[in-house]
DNA sequence: CTTGACCTTCAAGCGTACTTTAAGTCTCAG
DNA sequence: CTGAGACTTAAAGTACGCTTGAAGGTCAAG
């Protein structure tokens, strides 16, 4: 057999659907953790698909890599987690989701009255209000507004 | 009146709400138009306000500057455009909007029913399925899935 | 004409999340 | 033991959307 208890990185990237890179990025962070050959060469432990699942799921629910490790962080050390931890652990982001949801639909009915009125201008169109917290999250690309994106890690 | 009919950077920076930085930039991208003093110094007719309100809409649907510079390249050369312009311009977000909708409410359902079995496991779990379309969008941050991001420009 | 507020350009930096590259090393089926 | 293939590291690159800094020029009220 070549499928041991220790899995190397292309393997765990196959099962995992992250790159390589990704998952030695990951590592670096500290996110997934490794043991190594003689050679030095990364060998992981079975959970770390489990572990990687979260992370992706996590990432799809909005929440940065530092969020993540957060959550991650709260897991029980020493003992393996279990389904109930990891389910603990993704239990708040049925509200986060649920916000996200509540921001757009206010963004499309703002829209709607913006269209119907065909306004449009500065600081009196709801829609399109500056002062609608924005701009203020430091440099990088800002997909959605600002609401979207609070932290709050399961 | 030290109030024209054109306005310097600044000006157009207090009453749209964009620092100044991000003004020159856009017209870096020409995103928004000005003519020059004698000193080279920016001067912008008043119908900026209405582009950078256009603008700042479209950032907060989620539209990226390249995809805001070919819905403003649709706009009518030669005259103003009217407001039935812009309207047209960002009749097409609602759409977009409720696809992201869409998309966050299918998110949520699947963690239910992650949360429900505690599963989060690899390939076998909706909610963290790669296969899901992810990670095949190159470099950069990613706060959302694929699907909240298709290119739709009003 | 002075002066202070405001403006200019260009280059580099930032933050997130990785990928790519280069040069070299390790592993293990046969 | 060999060799293909998988792996290693560090540093730089990519993408987006700006901000910051340095060094200097302009504008307009008084």
């Amino acid at each position: 057999m070549h499928t041991r208890d220790l899995l190397g990185v292309g393997e765990v990237a196959r099962r995992s659907g992250f790159a390589p890179s990704a998952l030695r990025y990951y590592d670096s962070l500290g996110l997934i953790t490794s043991t190594r050959t003689a050679g030095s060469q990364r060998r992981y432990e079975r959970g770390v698909l489990r572990r990687l699942a979260f992370i992706r799921a996590a990432r799809n629910v909005g929440l940065t890599l530092e969020e993540i490790s957060a959550a991650l962080a709260t897991l029980p050390q020493g003992r393996t987690p279990t389904k109930a931890d990891w389910a603990k652990l993704s239990r708040g982001w049925r509200e986060r989701i649920n916000e996200q949801i509540e921001a757009l639909e206010s963004l499309r009915d703002k829209l709607d009255s913006c269209i119907g009125c065909g306004c449009l201008s500065m600081r009196t169109c709801a829609f399109s209000n500056p002062d609608d917290e924005l701009g203020d999250r430091g440099p990088g690309a800002r997909y959605l507004p600002g609401r979207l994106r609070a932290a709050d890690a399961g």
